[in-house]
Parts: C-alpha cells; structure tokens; sequence
RNA sequence: GCACCCGUAGCUCAGCUGGAUAGAGCACCAGACUACGAAUCUGGGGGCCGGAGGUUCGAAUCCUUCCGGGUGCACCA
C-alpha cells in the first residue's frame, strides 16, 4: 500500500527531528505525539501545515522559531516542496509543487479502489457490536440509524487495515422474548380458527406474528391450544426468536448489511459465562454481596433493599455499584451484558458498541466493567446514537407503538431506496438528533446531499461518452501538466481523502466522509461550472485534444475518489442521473 | 435530585481529537444567463461559538461552574 501524502510529510518530519537530534541541536528520546500535517483552513497558508515546532519547542523547553527555521530547511530541500516558510509562533508552511500534486493524481489513477487505505489498524482485530434489536419483531426505523452507522464504521475500521468482526447480541433471554412467545401463541389460536377479539394489551400487537402462529398450527395442531403455559413457552419462544431473527437478518440485508456473527444472550447463560465472569470478578474482588440504595427520581413503590452480587462499578467511574444478579438468583440483563463484552474481548483487541441513545443512562457501567474485565489493556467505544424524526414535508410522522403501526425499515427502504436511506444517516454525527423527512431526501437539488454527490459521479461518467462523441480517446499517459490551477485546486481536495479516512476511523464518526463527499463534489461541481461560461475550460474540448485529454484523466479519479467514499459509507454510485 | 448527550449565522448543521481572520447550505440582498454542460452561477450582509472563570505561545475544541434543551434513572431489556 502508498503512503498517503501526509504519512509521507510526517515522515519528512520525523526524520528531519531524527537529524536534529543527531547533530545534538536537540535532545533525543522526546515523544513525538501530537505532531500533525495539515491541510491550513487558509490556502494563502500553503498546501500543508505543521506544528512540530511549537509541540517540540513546549516539549524541549526550547523555542519554536530557531527550531522551525532548521525544520524548514530541511524540508525546503525535498523535491515535491516548492516554498517554506515559518510564520506566526512557529508554524511551518508548506508549498508543495504543481508536480507533486499531478503525481497524486497519477497515485489515485493508479491505486483505484485501493486510493485512502491506511495501514493505521495492521494487526489490530476490532469487534463492533451493532443493531442488536430485540428479536420482537421487524426492524423500524430506531434502528436504522444505528445499523448504518456500525456499518460504515466497519467499513472504515477495514479500510484503515483492521481485522473487523460485525456482531449482532440477540437478547433472546430476558422477559420480552417471553411476552413474544406468548403473543404467538395468541396468533397460533387464531391460526386455529378461534376468535380471540383484540389481542390482549402487553403483547405485541403486529401482524407480523400471523404467519408464526399459523406455521406453529400447521407444526403442532391444537396441541398447545389450551395447554398451560409451561408446556409451550420456551417451544414458542424458540420458534419466535428465530422467525424474527429470520425477518431481522432480511431487513439488514435490504441495507447491504451482515454480520460476521450473532451472539445469543440465552447460549451465554446456557453455557455459563455469567458465572465464569462472576466468578473471575469475585476472585478479584471486583464483585461483592450488597444492598444498593433506592432509586432516586421516580420512587417505585415496592422497593426493597435486599442483598444482591453487585460489581464494584464505581471503582471506576460509575454513580453506583450494579447488580449482576436478581433477587431469584438469575442474571440481569447487565450481569449478562458483562459476560458477553469478557468473551468478546477475548479475540478483539478493540471494542465498539453502538447503541440507541435510549441507552445512554448504562454506558458507565458497562464502561467500567470492560476497564475491569480487561484490566485497561482493550479500548473500548461505546457510540451513542441518537433518534431519528421522521416527517413528511415536515410533519412529523404518527406512529403508535400500541397499534404496531410503527414505521418499518422495510417500508422506507422500499419509498426511498437503500442508498438515500444510508447517506443520510451519515449526514449527521451520530450523537445529534436528525430529522428523516420523505419529501426532501429524494429531491433532485442541491440542498439535497445524495444527489448533490451522486450528480457528481453522474457527470464524470457522462463525460466519458461525451468524449467519445467529440473522437476523443483517453489513452493512458496524458500530459498531466496542462492542468492548470483551478483543476490542481481539485486535486488537493481530493487528496485529503486517506487523512480524512484515518481520523474518522480513529474518531470512529463515519459521518466525516459524507462531509468530505459534499465538499469534493462542491469543488467539482465548481470546476465544472467555470467551463459553462468559457467552453473552453470544459472538461471535453475538442479544440485541444491534450488538454482535454488531461482534464478527463482529473474527472475520473475525482470520480474514483467519490466511489472509494461512497463505498466506505456503503451507498452505490450513481452513474445516470434521472431526468425529473 | 443525579448522570449522559446537545447548545456555533435568522434556520439546518460542519469545524480535521488544541492551531492562524470560525465555515457550508438554506433564507435574505445585489447582479449574471435568449442557457439545456443552468435539475443554476457570481458577489454581499449576517457570529459574545449559551454565560463566566481557568489551563497555554494559541481554546468553538481541554478543565471548573452556572444557564437552557433533550434523554435516562431498576431487581426492564
């Protein structure tokens, strides 16, 4: 794989320190972190910045100037560098030459699909929990957002040379999945030609498990119709879960989405890693027998103080201890929740968790118990995503949980299609709420993001047969330095790519990429504009074959740079705009 | 009451884990196109980055505190 640019600069720098250092101008054995090559918000600033000398200098108790000065002139001395200059406190400035930018252009025609991997996750394995809804029935949008956002990180953990496992929790365990059963068995009488009126409040209410019951009668008859609920419940469980992790696993795949694997919270329990945990956690007296205080806030009526296993959370960080086990001897959902992120740390040296905002009262829990369970050693992220509004020309969409007419992934996907649905829920950094609205993601206006990028991509593909209408052939090497300064001004926006793709990674917020997306395509979108005054600084001009000729090699690896983005954010390029 | 998230232009939001004069789109104002490579373009106005302290060469970014909005508080999942 190439360095990117800014790896290479890095480089530049570390070894002009490492000369530094040697002629004893500067002591050795410093850290160098926080040490950045950056593209200034100011193009009269040059091409990229640094700030070596200003960390160096705090670091070394030197001052930034004298040290910038010798920096530079290093720096001056490398071939892609045309100017230098060291400005302000200690910023180095730097100008690279029109060359060296044509040669990143040859570098982005050259890598392909391969143009912004990063080598920043060699050997690092990172499992990234994601969606895990409850298997009570078909996705809706709360867990839309969620799913795409896991997702494109993956993506983006794999493009920047992680090892990623996608993993579903199935909370198969817990009381819901009982209440699933028995609403199947509520749909199993009907299937059975009962008449049974409304189905009965507390369960769930959905169409959805009609065909499960009727499967359920076709399998067992009347068997369990008035048989006592011990005889049926794990029977009807078993076969609810699956039928909904059947419809779950197909609402995923409408997104283009798969998970490596689907770990089951009721095997954990059946295998005895709750106790494994606990009993790893006692040894280490990281859990104890004790009675937590009451809630605060809402005071619940028949609150008790009772003794429980309870893990010592606040030793790291929590507002109060957290009970592992209930009063009846059986896990908590956390006691279980615990156990699943010890195994999952096992072959992960990273953690991620995305989880629905809704959730964000148990971060510092489960926080704490992975800080414990291994012992610091294993990041571990836990993203919190926030809700999705759905509106309709900007009413907001009704839905009732209690009718079960809740809006399904399913339903939007097929209004508005995959790809709208997954760029949008990249148009926002996940911690911000976002509003979903029918009616302007699918317009075809600027203000509209997915088009405004996929018209991008459109119009560098139709280029390639304009082209070919005006006679014009390709070729392989054209001469990259007639591109004059507007088009290189392109170039060094798209060769922002690999650093925005490494710090979205390390930030772990794929929604940088969309962002970029919507600048490169603005830059491009600009270019473009500038050839419908003078046609001829069109991309196809068939006046000068060399230079169009260059200017479609530009086009294409602008287009090959949004493919690799658009990729990473799991949404198809568009090679054909619709016409209104 | 406590915790977490959010607070940036009139609106919707970026802001590259501390960098230089805080950006984009919409809206607003002023211009441009006998177009179809205009499913627009150019320019302009608009900011106490919620407030106040602090850390330092340097803060929208980190710390403290207050204000406002959202979410959550378990022996539910």
């Amino acid at each position: 794989m190439a360095v990117s640019l800014h790896a290479r600069f890095l480089d530049h720098l570390a070894r002009g320190i490492d000369d530094l250092q040697l002629a004893k101008d500067f002591p050795a054995g410093l850290q160098r972190a926080g040490l950045t090559v950056e593209r200034p918000r100011d193009p009269a600033h040059g091409d990229l910045s640094t700030n070596a000398a200003m960390v160096l200098a705090k670091l070394s108790g030197t001052h930034p100037r004298p040290l910038a000065e010798k920096l530079a002139d290093g720096l001056a001395k490398l071939e892609d560098v045309a100017a230098v200059d060291v400005v302000g406190p200690g910023f180095i400035n730097i100008r690279l030459t029109d060359q060296a930018w044509r040669d990143e252009l040859a570098v982005i025609a050259d890598q392909k699909d391969r143009y912004g991997m990063s080598p920043i996750g060699a050997g690092k394995t990172v499992n990234i929990e994601f969606v895990s809804a409850n298997p009570t029935g078909p996705m809706h949008m709360g867990h839309c957002r969620g799913a795409v956002v896991g997702d494109a990180l993956a993506n983006l953990l794999a493009f920047t040379g992680h090892r990623v496992i996608r993993e579903y929790y199935i909370n198969d365990a817990g009381g819901q999945v009982d209440v699933l059963a028995r609403s199947a068995h509520h749909r199993y009488r009907e299937a059975l030609g009962e008449s049974l009126g409304e189905i009965a409040e507390g369960l769930y209410p959905g169409d959805y498990l009609k065909p499960v019951g009727a499967a359920l009668a076709a399998d067992f008859g009347d068997r369990y119709a008035d048989a006592p609920e011990t005889d049926w419940l794990a029977i009807f469980r078993a076969r609810a879960v699956a039928a909904m992790m059947e419809t779950i696993r197909e609402d995923l795949a409408l997104l283009g989405i798969s998970h490596d694997r689907f770990a089951s919270e009721a095997d954990l329990v059946a295998a005895g890693k709750p106790d494994d945990a606990e009993a790893w956690m006692r040894a280490r007296d990281l859990v104890y027998d004790g009675v937590l205080e009451p809630p605060k806030g809402e005071i619940s009526k028949d609150w008790e103080p009772i003794a429980l296993p309870l893990f010592r959370s606040t030793r790291f960080g929590d507002d109060q201890d957290r009970a592992i086990r209930k009063p009846d001897g059986g896990w908590t959902y956390f006691g279980v929740d615990l156990a699943y992120h010890f195994e999952k740390a096992r072959d992960a040296d990273e953690l991620i968790d995305i989880w629905g905002a809704d959730h964000a009262g148990t971060v510092k829990r489960i926080v704490a118990a992975a800080e414990a369970l291994t012992e610091g050693r294993k990041r571990f992220d836990v993203k919190l995503v926030q809700i999705v509004r759905l509106l309709r020309a900007g009413e907001p969409v009704k839905m009732s949980k209690r009718a079960g007419n809740f809006v399904t992934l399913a339903d939007v996907i097929r209004e508005v299609g995959k790809d709208v649905v997954r760029f949008m829920m990249l148009t926002r950094k996940a911690e911000a709420p976002m509003d979903f609205d029918f009616a302007t993601v699918v317009e075809a206006s600027k203000d509209n993001p997915v088009f405004y990028v996929q018209y991008a991509h459109a119009r560098i593909c139709s280029l390639a047969n304009r082209a070919a209408e005006a006679g014009i052939e390709l070729g392989d090497a054209p001469d990259l330095a007639l591109l004059d300064g507007p088009s290189l001004t392109l170039v060094k926006r798209a060769a922002e790519f690999p650093r925005i793709v490494e710090a979205a990674a390390a930030a772990r917020e794929p929604h940088r990429i969309a962002f970029f997306l919507e600048g490169l395509a603005a830059d491009f979108h600009a270019l473009w504009n500038i050839g419908n005054a003078d046609p001829a600084r069109r991309f196809v001009y068939p006046e000068n074959l060399p230079v169009s000729r260059a200017r479609l090699f530009l086009a294409s690896a602008i287009g090959q740079v949004i493919r690799n983005g658009l990729a990473l954010m799991g949404v198809e390029p568009t090679h054909e705009m619709e016409r209104a």
